[in-house]
Order: structure tokens, then C-alpha cells, then sequence
DNA sequence: GGGTATTTGTCCGTATGTATG
DNA sequence: TCATACATACGGACAAATACC
């Protein structure tokens, strides 16, 4: 009859209804008949009259039965076709963690390091979410986002990255792919080319290819895109990371920023600012966004990957005014595409000023990290490697005076424990270079394993040399 | 000076951060003027001297001040451009919750009524992942999202929608929207034209004119599409709601589907099937998916949005297998956008049964409202109105015999308290129709609460016979 | 056919262990 | 660490339906 197990861990009344779920939908209780009592059921299953009422509610919430009153459970007649037979848990293998124990080294771009998140804080965040916000959990969401989230963020631009803008100009997205993904359909009726650096993001040169648009990849010096190569292209939109160019880490100089401001006006363009890597600079002086200096023209994007959780997937953009119109107009009734759960959290979090102290917490630990990063390699490599990049972001770009391929070296670190961005997946490289070019992340590793870390691949890449 | 208060909630260093910010903006103390040492100044002001070292820490962070060791802290010169002074937002005013007051019965498409959603269940599978899945919640996932999730959907998808399909065709995406655009970008190499049903879902017609199509709009009737006439359009894809049309609610049948299906062998074309109402359907016969009809030719797109919380904001789609490779190479390295906080207790709940039994739950729930929902309307309305769309779905399309515009109609409902989606907000219709049609969502309406809100329609409607 | 005993669903309070704050 | 809340399981009390005399 019915195998209950009080040691299993799953409940009793549980038990009961899987079971008696199986046998109605293969036809071992007929249609029509008639369950027994609850009291007998109880009796013959040593069990409480409750525990097989528990179960006869559910069945019945879910159209297994019908109950009258005073006489009995009966039946139902379920009319789906091709249920033939559906074993509730058809035992789906549990998956294994990935398992990241060859992995002794990780020096992959993006990822972050356990203890550094609040994890405790966000949970109790997120429980209150289920506990205070049950109504707006059941509704879709508008289109930008919500209001308090966007309030939010609006004071941080303005106090930390010089982003003048008002909360009707915040939209929260996705991620960034999402926010390059609307800024090109804000874009389409302006321009069919978009310009981005050389190198760079390898994100954003997909999304606009997926877009439908020509990208015109445009050289760069350390200083910064260069300008009058721009002018050669028809692009009416370029994509610039100016607070930290990727991958090169250069930083755009405050000259350069004004000349890309000029082309913007000049040829009635748009300047997307993507500020990946936030506010993380270190002993370096703060140089304004490009969007504090003509927020008409730009298009400024900041995510919460590097600094927060890349799980959490929440990004924004900060739009000119008329392109707010513009979107409202296209994309009026599309529910922001955030999930509550995500964005309620995150607003408390930073109401109640716990990321303005995180966010100091990470800049210490990264500085302390890049720090320790660059004093290995030169240390160990000397001039056998040029590094590039300031004194900025979670990664630095290495160029690697020897013959043997960028992929080569990096398979080579594969297999002595030490996990590196495959070269090309995460950034574009439209020119030809001369030497294999690594790019190194140092968001995920610890700052202890930084020396034998570089110590290893000093070891390993003396034989190419 | 320094007016420091201790009952304030504001701790005591952000209020001396935030006062010594603002004469460092506005000049008051000098570029290189020397700030009082901690020692002296947290003596002046009786607070300990961590309270004014944590908030030069904070001034120091952000670039107001550096330090020389052992000398003092310094005031920078503060070169942004135009940082004329930025007044820290002081306390945000804390957002009064929407206020749903004044509905008080909401016809609106798609909320979804309180007590019907598992939260204790759940807010524990959040809190599971918390404990366990640290790890992957410091990473970037991959482009279709988790493993174990999409083996969930599809073990779902093949018992009860006939969708015969692999985990690697599985892609997870924030919303049905973010899926059509998807579907864009693989299909913008073959067609430069969408056709799709007129009237159709308003959202499907914005992504695809967002994503720079055209939209071809092709007439049905209650068993489907037109197919004829969609041989006349050049569209080499088409968008479709099968199993319940949005609005109009009919089911289309089995030789239409053959006959779209040929179309787009003949064609070498692709339809996407848009199954976003899932299998809700009440005393109708299931017809198999176009998927499983020609798994090759169809993309099909699902939601949890109807059946679990439209906040959750997931959605999936199922690709043929030439366009998984597509997208492979397309957007290689892009990651998934639904956060794991998300994916992870949706794969858990559908793991443990639970999703299966909340269904079953929702389709008896939906049943009984939709049962209620169309006698109450016949009984007070009669023929004055016509009710399209069979036994499916979570909505009625009413077609008013009467003068007045829909908005009109709209207008007055919303006087007295009852909340409809605004026509055209939801749907598109590019044919002329004749009389005002109003889309009635009865998904977040009480049961008892549908017979006096018919009754007061009735009632405010009657002046416009 | 009417009264009574029995069966049955339904509702209530309570004890216990676990999870959350 | 302790208090609280919740899910689970239990037994008892009540009223309606049914069966029986």
C-alpha cells in the first residue's frame, strides 16, 4: 500500500501524497473512486488523522480530487493526454559543484574572492524583502526600474563620479550587455556604425554586432582614444571606457575628454561611457566622467558586478533626457527586466549606507592586491614583460617578450593549477600586435597567493623565453 | 566649528565627513591647508579619535585629502572641472509605498493575487543557496544559465508541453522580451521582416520594431493565423501564440498548425511559438506544441511569470540546434542575465515537486475564476457584450456593444475603483474593429470579489448603451 | 419515514524541532 | 546565545452526511 518513512527527511504527509499522486495518475485509483477516510487511513498507516489530511488538502488544491463535505475524497478525471505516467522526482543526478580543485591559482578577470561580500547582511535584506514586500513581489515592475533603487544611485554617481543626472534618467538593467543592447536601440535611428576603442571590450563589441552594426574599431594611445582617427568613421556612437580603458587600463586624459566631448557636438553623436570598474582607482587623481562634463551627449553605464556580486546581475545607464523620451516612446509597457528580489535589496543595502563602506572595503583590498601584483611580476619577470594599465581596476595587461602565443601561455598556466582569461574571449584586438598580450585578473585570487602565484608562472614561462 | 550630535542616527563620522566635505568643496579650508590632527581635533570635539580617523579615512578615500605619514592630512586640489559644490543628498525621503488604495478590484493583466505563492518555501530555498552556493554567487555564469535548471525545464517541457528538446537548447533569459530579442539577433541574418498576429502581444511588436524590423501584421480568425495570407508577406519569421492568441484567446488548431508549419519548411523560415500563458487551460483538450511538431523550424519561448511571480522576471527558450551554434558564436563569454539568487531556487523548487503541485494549484485556482469571471458577465451583461477566447488562459477579451471609446470606458471603471489594463498597452491591432474592446485579467481578482465587481461595471457602463 | 449511531470532513489547540533574527 | 517564528505532527472536539434500525 503506502511506504512511510518517519526517518526520511521528507515529511510524512509529503510521502503520502507523492504516493497516492503516482497511483492516480496511473490509473491504480481509478477516475471516480472513492479515497479512504482519513481516519482509516490513519489508522492503518500508524499515522495522525492530520498527517493524511495535509495530503488530501494538496491533492485537492491540485485537481486530483474533489472532497464533499461529510462523505469522502473521490477522484478526479484528469483529462491531460499524454500525461502517461509522471513520477515526481524522476531522480535528476545532483549535480556536482563544479569542481575547482585543479584550479590552485585564479587569476581570471571578474571574479571575486569569498569573505570580501556581506553575505549575512543580503540574506537578512532579502528575507526582509519576503517579510515587508510580499505585494510588490506579485506585480511586474516598471519599465526603469524601481524608484527608490534609482534615487539610490543617483546619489552615489553624483557625490562619486561627478554623474549629473536626475532618477527619471536611471535605468536598471541586467547587466551591461542589456544596457549596450537598449543604448543601440535608442541608437539605431541615428547611426549604422559604432566606434570602439582598439582594443577593447569584447562584451560590448558583440552586443553591437548582434545589434546589426558596423563597429569601427578606432587605435588608442595612452592617453586615451584617438580623436582624429574617429573623424574618419561615420559612427555617430562611440563606446569608450575612460575611467579604465579595457584592457589597456589606461586612463583618458582630461584633454582627450574634452576633444571626444567636441567630436560628440560637432557631429551630433553619443558618447557611451561605460565606467565598468566604478570609482577603483588607486593614487591616481579622480578625473571627471565624461557625462559630468556634457550630460546631454553621454550615455554612461556603471554595473554592480565588480563591486558587489557578478551574480547579482545589476547594471545601469544614465540617459541624455531626450533619449529618455525616446525609450519610453519605444519600450512603453516592458517591465525592467531586474528581478525585485534583486533590486529591493540592493536598495536597502545602500540606503542604509552599507555600500559606500563596502565599496572602501574593496578599493583597500584591491589596491592592496594590485600593489603586491605588480611588485611580483617586476620582481620576477623584469623586462621580459611590459606591464600596461595604472594604477586602476581589478586586472593589468601583460605583454610578454617571447615567441610562443598568448594561448600557448595560457594553456601552459592551464595545466600547472593557474586559471587565466583565455586571450580574446574578454577583449578585441582589431590591430596587429607583436608580442602575446595576457590579461590578468586579480579580483578572485588572495593576496597571499599573489607571490608563489607569479613565482609558478615565472617558472613555467622561462622555458619560452 | 564642528557641530556634532549624538542622538542623531547618522553615526557621528559621517556627520563630521560630511561637514568637513562641504568646506573643503566650497573652499573654506584651502587647497594644502592642513587638516587638525585626529588627536587634537577629537579632543576639541569630545568624540574618540577613531570617530574623526574614520572620517578623514573616508575623505582620504575619495580623493578630498592625502596624507603624509607622521605630518598630517592635506587638502587636495580638487581638479574636476565643474565640481562646483555637491551637496550630499541628506536623507532620501523614504518612499511611501504605492498606494493601492483607491483600487479596489483590479482587472489588470497579469499580478497575481497574495496567498497563492509558496513565500515561506521560497524565501528557505534562497536562504539554502546562501549557505550552500557561495561560490557560484561570486562568479560570472555562463550564456544559458544554470545546468541544473534547464535539465528542470526540460523535463517539464517534455511531460506536459510535448517539447522534445536537449539541456544544450535550453537558454534562460530575464523576461519573454529579453528572448524575443534574442531571437532578433540570431534571425537578423535570414529576414528583415516579422510577421506576427494582428491584434498580437503589444510587447512582441516592440522588441522586434526595437530591433529594427519590420512588422508584418497578419489577420486570424478563431482557429489561428491566416497562412495565405502570410505567403504574401516577404517575413521569413513569424510570431505566434498558439496555445491561448493574445488577446483574443482562441486555440489554434491542429491543420493550422500543419499549415504554418509547412510554411515554414517552404519558406525555410522560423516560427516562434510564444507558450506565455504555459498550459493553463480549463476543460479543452491540449494540442502539442509547435515545437514538437518541428522542433527544427520553431522557437519556442516560456514564462514563470503567470504561474509563479511576474517579479521573478524568467523566462526560456528553446532553440533549434542550428541556432545554439549561432548564438555560440555570437555571444561567446556573454554571461546569462538572470542573477543565480534566482536561477538556483526555481531549479530546487521544480526539483523537489513543488513546482508540479503549485501548477496544479494555480490551473484550479484560475479555473474557478475564470468559470466565475464569464458567468457573471453573462448574467449581467447578456448580449451586449461578446466574449472571445475559449477556456484558457488568465484573461477575456470583451467586445462592448456600445458607443463609447475603450478609454473612455477605461476611464470610468477606474473612477470607481476597478483598475483595467489600458487598451492598446498590452495589445496591438492594426486592422479597424467596430466596437471597444476591453482585455479583462482575472489573475489577480479574488474569486469573491468578481461578481460585485462585474455587477459595479455593469452598473457604471449602463449610461453608455 | 423518522430517530439514532456511526462515519466523515473540518477545525482547534498543542508539542517539538528547525531556522531565523 | 537566546528568543521567536514556523513547519510538522499529533490528538481531541464538533457538525454534517450517511447508514441502520
Amino acid at each position: 500500500m503506502f511506504i512511510l518513512d518517519s526517518k526520511n527527511k521528507t515529511p510524512l504527509y509529503r510521502q503520502l501524497y507523492q504516493q497516492l499522486r503516482v497511483k492516480i495518475l496511473n490509473g491504480e485509483i481509478p477516475p471516480q473512486a472513492r479515497l479512504a477516510s482519513s481516519r482509516k487511513l490513519s489508522a492503518d498507516l500508524k499515522v495522525s488523522r492530520n498527517t493524511v489530511d495535509t495530503a488530501y488538502q494538496q491533492l485537492l488544491a491540485e485537481g486530483y480530487i474533489v472532497g464533499k463535505s461529510r462523505s469522502g475524497y473521490y477522484v478526479e478525471t484528469i483529462n491531460n493526454v499524454n500525461v502517461s505516467f509522471v513520477p515526481e522526482i524522476a531522480e535528476v543526478e545532483t549535480l556536482p559543484e563544479p569542481s575547482d580543485e585543479k584550479i590552485k591559482y585564479d587569476f581570471t578577470y571578474g571574479n571575486l574572492p569569498p569573505d570580501t561580500f556581506p553575505f549575512p547582511k543580503w540574506q537578512s535584506l532579502t528575507n526582509e524583502c519576503f517579510r515587508n514586500y510580499k505585494n510588490q513581489l506579485l506585480k511586474y515592475s516598471s519599465l526603469m526600474g524601481e524608484l527608490g533603487l534609482r534615487k539610490e544611485i543617483v546619489k552615489y554617481l553624483r557625490v562619486y563620479r561627478d554623474v549629473k543626472c536626475s532618477v527619471d534618467q536611471i535605468l536598471i538593467t541586467s547587466g551591461t550587455v542589456e544596457a549596450l543592447t537598449l543604448a543601440c536601440q535608442l541608437l539605431r535611428s541615428d547611426t549604422t556604425a559604432i566606434a570602439m576603442e582598439d582594443p577593447g571590450f569584447r562584451a560590448a563589441y558583440l552586443a553591437f554586432r548582434n545589434q546589426g552594426f558596423r563597429v569601427d574599431p578606432i587605435p588608442l594611445n595612452h592617453h586615451g582614444i584617438n580623436v582624429k582617427a574617429l573623424h574618419t568613421s561615420i559612427a555617430k556612437a562611440v563606446y569608450v571606457t575612460p575611467s579604465h580603458q579595457f584592457p589597456t587600463g589606461s586612463i583618458m586624459s582630461i584633454t582627450r575628454r574634452l576633444r571626444l566631448i567636441e567630436w560628440a557636438y560637432e557631429q551630433n553623436g553619443y558618447i557611451i561611457e561605460d565606467d565598468y570598474s566604478s570609482h577603483l582607482r588607486y593614487d591616481v587623481k579622480p578625473i571627471s566622467s565624461l557625462q559630468g562634463l556634457a550630460p546631454e551627449k553621454v550615455i554612461y553605464i556603471g554595473s554592480f558586478s565588480k563591486m558587489l556580486l557578478p551574480s547579482l546581475r545589476v547594471a545601469y545607464m544614465v540617459l541624455p533626457k531626450n533619449l529618455v523620451q525616446k525609450l519610453q516612446g519605444q519600450s512603453d509597457f516592458i517591465a525592467c527586466s531586474v528581478p525585485f528580489l534583486i533590486q529591493k535589496p540592493l536598495q536597502l543595502f545602500m540606503q542604509e549606507g552599507y555600500f559606500e563602506s563596502h565599496v572602501r572595503k574593496m578599493i583597500n583590498h584591491f589596491k592592496k592586491k594590485h600593489k603586491a601584483l605588480v611588485c611580483a611580476l617586476q620582481e620576477n619577470f623584469g623586462d621580459e614583460i611590459s606591464i600596461s594599465g595604472q594604477n586602476a581596476g581589478i586586472h593589468l595587461l601583460l605583454e610578454i617578450k617571447c615567441s610562443a602565443s598568448a594561448q600557448k601561455l595560457i594553456e601552459q598556466a592551464a595545466k600547472a593549477g593557474i586559471a587565466i582569461s583565455t586571450s580574446g574571449k574578454s577583449w578585441v584586438h582589431f590591430a596587429p600586435h607583436s608580442y602575446p598580450c595576457i590579461l590578468l585578473g586579480f579580483s578572485a585570487i588572495a593576496l597571499d597567493d599573489i607571490l608563489p602565484a607569479v613565482r609558478l608562472l615565472r617558472k613555467i614561462w622561462s622555458s619560452e623565453k
